[in-house]
DNA sequence: CGGAGTTTTGACTGGAATCAACTGCGGTGG
DNA sequence: CCACCGCAGTTGATTCCAGTCAAAACTCCG
């Protein structure tokens, strides 16, 4: 994707190592047959020897934490292109289930670490999502922590619009693949606080239903403005940092 | 512009570089003189363009993100040891302030990915940080998603109980260096709700106060049973497998 | 057509937020 | 030394948003 150097690196050191280089990370799991999960199936489950780091191809899948009681937590939906099992523990700290039908790859850890070792060029990229992943903790930390219920199915929407799409711009439609109890449990809220926000956004006509699992956004900049990201820092620059400082003293 | 294209050479030409071989990552901090910070001042702001990488050596800092609004979230608590500003964005997306007066030492973001480049002994530690860091995230996303205040702020006392105890065994005292207003940001309360829980907390004899920024916790055993973490599956293997099929079945 | 699972809708409750008053403490200066 | 101020924290009264409990409606299947 970034980078074009492994043209001059690849001239000066084939032989150094028995394994091909690599320059992407996808190409690590390219050789790789597939695996195929069907809807609800695990992946792997909070407690398991985490052996495997898992690229997804195809499909939707849900990573979620469960505490003592029985109450869900789902901390992420992943899409095709991005990787699951990332982690130094040995063992998995959270489960993961196919939504859709899933089509996966797996490598060992330890060919994984190797590859990492062997190629300059996959460690940046490695360390470009492991960043963005963590902004995305973030984001949602916010959300849980301060965001009323409408705001965070807005947000919610808009970020699936984004996915979909490939991050780039926000689609005019939106597929929510996933269960109301799914977003619940994503958002922090209740079913019935789900459905009844979805149903007030149709009424009103922020957006309009096209099957109980897809959407068409009627008003983005509405649906924007109800995200509660404000007139969002993000792209503000300079005058950010005055305003800020006025709202938060010392 | 993150071309990693001179690590390339490194291998056949160790000697390309004048830097010596780190084999830790405090060693890359320890030749930079030490800045001081005063209580309330800001290291960083969200939106500063993000030049350094910065390793506190003393005191707490707090990790923010504001929205719109004035609304504000404290998406962590550094010490001592811990490293912030590892993004791969080209601006800060979120504030840091000093709790305590706080000591830290800097390096820009180039010569970090360096060193990095240059000490394969490095990256594996930076990786476990990072991991780390995402698994702290993650069990924040769910204090806030699914706890209760009590709950919430039981969390929060074991979690700086540990912190302070080099994350090995909780002590039998706390220090709580933030104001209330901190703790109800990072907790996703009010600061209200905050002194009312710890209010109860005193009152049913789980901790006794020590002044108003430390407590002595008089009965662990409860204060971990009230935490919200259940019989905690991070340690029950094989059967916690089973008793989650149980609850979640598909 | 029927039945199970999912989603929606409705009535009511409750836990934390909000609004407001008060307390305690540390610093400052008369 | 202590009266005063300002701020952080506590306590109390009330409100409100989302949770809970319950039932109906819709879908997707066989």
């Amino acid at each position: 994707m970034l980078s074009t150097a492994h043209t001059a690196h690849s001239a000066f050191a084939p032989m150094a190592t028995m394994k091909p280089q690599l320059t992407t990370l996808d190409e690590l799991f390219s050789t790789v047959p597939r695996e195929s999960l069907d809807i609800g199936e695990g992946l792997f489950w909070q407690g398991d020897r985490a052996q495997h780091i898992f690229e997804i191809s195809e499909g939707v899948l849900r990573i979620f934490k469960i505490i003592g009681d029985g109450r869900r937590v789902i901390t992420g939906f992943l899409y095709a292109g991005d990787m699951v099992g990332l982690s130094l523990k040995d063992v998995y700290i959270y489960s993961a289930e196919a939504v859709t039908p899933v089509k996966v790859r797996r490598v060992t850890k330890k060919n994984f670490r190797d590859a990492l070792e062997n190629s300059p060029e996959l460690r940046p990229q490695l360390f470009a999502l492991m960043c963005d992943e963590m902004a995305a903790a973030q984001d949602q930390m916010v959300l849980l922590s301060r965001k009323s219920a409408e705001e965070r199915v807005c947000s919610f929407l808009l970020l699936i619009a984004k996915r979909m799409h490939g991050d780039q711009q926000i689609g005019r439609s939106v597929q929510l693949p996933m269960s109301r109890q799914d977003m619940a449990d994503y958002l922090g809220l209740t079913i019935e606080t789900v459905s009844r926000t979805i149903t007030k956004l149709v009424t009103r006509g922020v957006i309009s239903p096209n099957g109980r699992h897809a959407f068409d956004i009627a008003k983005p900049g509405k649906l924007l403005a109800l995200c509660g990201d404000g007139d969002s820092y993000e792209d503000a620059g300079e005058r950010a940092v005055k305003t800020r400082q006025a709202v938060w003293p010392h």
